[in-house]
DNA sequence: TGTTAGCACTCAAGCCCCTCGAGTGCTAAC
DNA sequence: GTTAGCACTCGAGGGGCTTGAGTGCTAACA
């Protein structure tokens, strides 16, 4: 697809900017009148008129019917995001209050994870969610197999970063607490500095050649482990904000989207696609998930270290505050890296 | 209050249960000649309509408007409920579904309380919410602390009855993982065979006594890990059911159920409240919480090895299907003390 | 005395029709 | 190229009407 933007000359995409401003505020269509008025343009609603004939014949504006005004196509919302909108700094009041809602003195990631997706939710009106850093992208430090009763165990993996997680898992009855320290004490030894996802192929090979009879059992444990943990986990919050907004006053629509969100199996899918693409749009149709196409999701990225380990995102209508959004996602994005590299030493 | 039974005859009690039965299927206001038709009392219209005026006189029935139907008030659900509803059984497919999704080889807790959830909103197609087995009634078996970085250490419980439960909790940064390791054998050997919440009590002094500089961190670990285990999970699944009723279409009421169920505060109150309930109802206004008065809330307690271990329950509109409720409410509290019974030896 | 038929009355829901006004497109003049 | 003017469109909102489900009362009946 050719670049939208050089269909358009400047004064068709103020037009075009200001009608989308104005839409995803009010959520109403914009007529020629109040085009003239808000765009300090000088210009008649009879000239707005015409230029936003045009726009509707690029297909960059849509008519609910003859005499409404004009609403946004998906195309329009398109070239706002990437070359229309004025990313918008936080003001000083809002950077505070991020500041004053993640800084507190917290400890634990998961703490973190939640009060990212708390704050994102409240800044925003919309839905949050927030990918749990991955472990499959760091490296293993230890793990530890705890006896729970005849034939499971929970296996706890610490990484370099201090990110952990834990699975139950089988064992043979036959273990003893003892061996399962054996076992624990020889796992962490040869993964310790592997990454889990690569320990499969480049790791267990060697434990195999090692050590003889047992290596299957430990093998299948490893195996057990790397599954459970390559599972990602979200932090979803606000998802009743949809309810705010007209869009979504359609009962049957609200409870397709609330079902969406509370299995949280598209938004994972998201998350996971996105985790290393900076910063990503997906505006209505762009969404392959049919109960998600009246939406958009904007994810970013964080770090720790320098290092992408997870990210996280913002749903709502796709009449969405790009630019508010885009903004309060960039800050937090730089807090939640600057903490957790921190707090992951 | 005397017992509201006795107010009534048994041709009054008759149509009112012939009304409330109307009434949670239809969600519409019942009038006299419906039931004349469905009760098959072989009364007339006007009869009814004279014993209907009777029932509101009692402050059984309520009038939307002179020229509608009447719609049972709260204190008719509850006499409904404790008298009048015949007990359903369920189907045997209903069952059947139930055996089919619980009983399938799942060897985790955590697994099976939320596929109980699942089935549990499935069943009933209201807001179900289960109460993940508790630590605070059962024996410690097995402290682990395993280091995670400086100053921080992940604690693992491990129960009698097998259930696990993990916290993160600050560490004095002197500590070597050697040092961990002994704590947690020394922690493990004080608290084997307790109760989590007696070890405050009973093991705390002991240990004071008994190694002596050490002592306050230790302690002090202890009843870090214990007011963390005391925190209830809860697993609520459904909660977007609660748009397919017409009670709810407006959507601030919406909003704020949705609102309330995603923070869980109220459920999580509700299920410990009553986790020492067999079984226990509230309807409407007899819910503590403003929101959810125009809920009814249904719990049952489930048990493993004869002990109750926890609860689970279901939120709906006040015009709920009770007997259904109640019904597949026993039916799956039996099913998971069985689970659950095997499960955790 | 309890039950019922009959009847007048009430009131929300649905429908039609009208008005209003926001908006458009076209044309002609600037 | 821009704008004023004008005829036209069409949804939203309001008033008035009809409809029908439901009530309460009264009088007759078994």
């Amino acid at each position: 697809m050719s670049d939208n933007k050089s269909l358009l000359d400047i004064r068709k995409m103020r037009i075009l900017q200001a009608i989308v401003d104005d839409y995803i505020m009010t959520a109403s269509p914009v007529g020629s009148r109040t085009v003239s008025k808000r765009s300090d343009m000088g210009l008649s609603p009879a000239t707005i008129r015409n230029e936003m004939s045009d726009l509707t014949e690029l297909g960059f504006l849509e008519q609910p019917h003859t005499s409404a005004g004009r609403i946004p196509s998906e195309k329009a919302y398109r070239l706002y995001v990437n070359h229309l909108m004025d990313s918008a700094k936080l003001t000083d009041d809002e950077a505070e209050y991020i500041k004053r809602h993640l800084d507190t003195r917290v400890h634990e990631v998961g703490e973190v994870i939640r009060q990212t997706a708390k704050v994102l939710s409240d800044m925003t009106n919309y839905t949050s969610m927030v990918l749990v850093p991955q472990l499959s992208s760091m490296k293993v430090r230890r793990v530890t197999l705890i006896p729970v009763s005849e034939g499971s165990a929970m296996a706890v993996v610490v990484t370099n970063t201090g990110v952990t997680k834990n699975a139950m898992i089988r064992i043979p009855e036959s273990l003893s607490p003892d061996d399962l320290e054996k076992i624990s004490k020889l796992i962490t030894a040869k993964l310790d500095g592997h990454r889990l996802s690569d320990a499969i192929e480049s790791v267990l090979p060697t434990i195999r050649a090692e050590i003889g009879e047992q290596a299957d059992v430990v093998c299948g444990m490893i195996e057990d482990i790397e599954r459970s943990m390559s599972e990602a986990d979200v932090e979803v919050v606000g998802a009743s904000n949809i309810l705010d907004y007209p869009e979504y006053s359609d009962a049957a629509k609200a409870r397709s989207f609330l079902t969406e969100v509370e299995t949280g199996n598209y938004l994972q899918k998201v998350l996971t696609d996105s985790s290393d693409v900076e910063m990503c749009v997906r505006i209505g149709t762009e969404n392959d998930n049919p109960d998600m196409q009246d939406c958009s999701v904007v994810t970013v990225t964080y770090k720790a270290g320098g290092k992408n380990i997870g990210s996280m995102g913002v749903i709502g209508p796709t009449r969405m505050d790009y630019s508010k959004v885009v903004a309060v996602l960039k800050y937090m994005s730089n807090s939640l890296s600057d903490i957790l590299s921190k707090l992951l030493k």
